[in-house]
DNA sequence: GCTTGACTTCAAGTTAACTTGAACTTGTAT
DNA sequence: ATACAAGTTCAAGTTAACTTGAAGTCAAGC
């Protein structure tokens, strides 16, 4: 496929694609006279960057989960990332609840509602125990 | 509290304690001379402001969050919030479960793998369903 | 009362993740 | 065969969220 027809398939515009590719989160397979060629599994690829992104990696880190075959790496690095992802979801879930109780609480403000306050502290408490770097 | 007592208070720097007052997302109440006082409850606010960084909100969503007096306005919004927190929980749902499952599965390629490629594309398609702007 | 370390302002620098612009090339439709 | 929409490179620009540096101010301990 060519490049646009990647962008309309990924909904990424070209000028990230060719970022990405540059980045080597991506490859193309090649050229037809100057222009790109893509293999349609790089659809995959993008949906996963896409998805990592979204979950809060970075293209750096979703790069290191890439070995140079396509391959994801590294089982104990995946699962470090798991584990961060648990952290996180948590951690959402914390400040969920927090925002659907402030949106149903009486007080004034917000800062003076115990039970907001307690979501608070508990979900910074927890976000800092496993060593705050 | 000086600015040190909340940065170390924090874990924030004070550069960004003065970034974040110039930002209107927490407030000094007076001056020792030219040095900034913090009420103690700034504090709260910056825990609030920290895990929704953290949940991945910016500086100014988290900003529109306070009104004047500091009280988390609007509950439509905070429910808008909610809701968004709730969709991004799942997709961090579907990218842990991906991350387990492409650690312990047995294909060389995970992009190979059906199950990894299942989760992804539900997830991509989880993430667009709503009206992808 | 003087030193000094912690504060202050303001401007400029930094990183991530792209986007945009200029200048150029080429596949494809006519 | 030619026009041109769409591709290419490379450099520079953009935004968010800070950080750093320069230059000055001041509260507190000696």
């Amino acid at each position: 496929m060519d490049i646009a027809e990647v962008a309309k398939a990924s909904g990424l515009p070209s000028s990230t694609l060719r970022f990405y590719e540059e980045k080597g989160l991506i490859r193309s397979v090649g050229r037809k006279g100057m222009r790109r060629l893509f293999n349609s599994d790089v659809l995959d690829r993008l949906a996963l960057i896409s998805l990592g992104r979204h979950a809060g990696f970075s293209l750096d880190e979703m790069g290191e989960m890439f070995t140079a075959e396509g391959t994801a790496i590294n089982r104990t690095l995946l699962l470090e990332k798991a584990e961060e992802l648990d952290k996180k979801i948590k951690e959402l879930s914390t400040m969920r609840d927090g925002l659907r109780h402030a949106a149903a609480c009486q007080a004034a403000n917000h800062f003076e509602c115990p039970k907001f306050l307690r979501l608070l502290r508990v979900a910074g408490k927890n976000r800092l125990r496993p060593s705050d770097k």
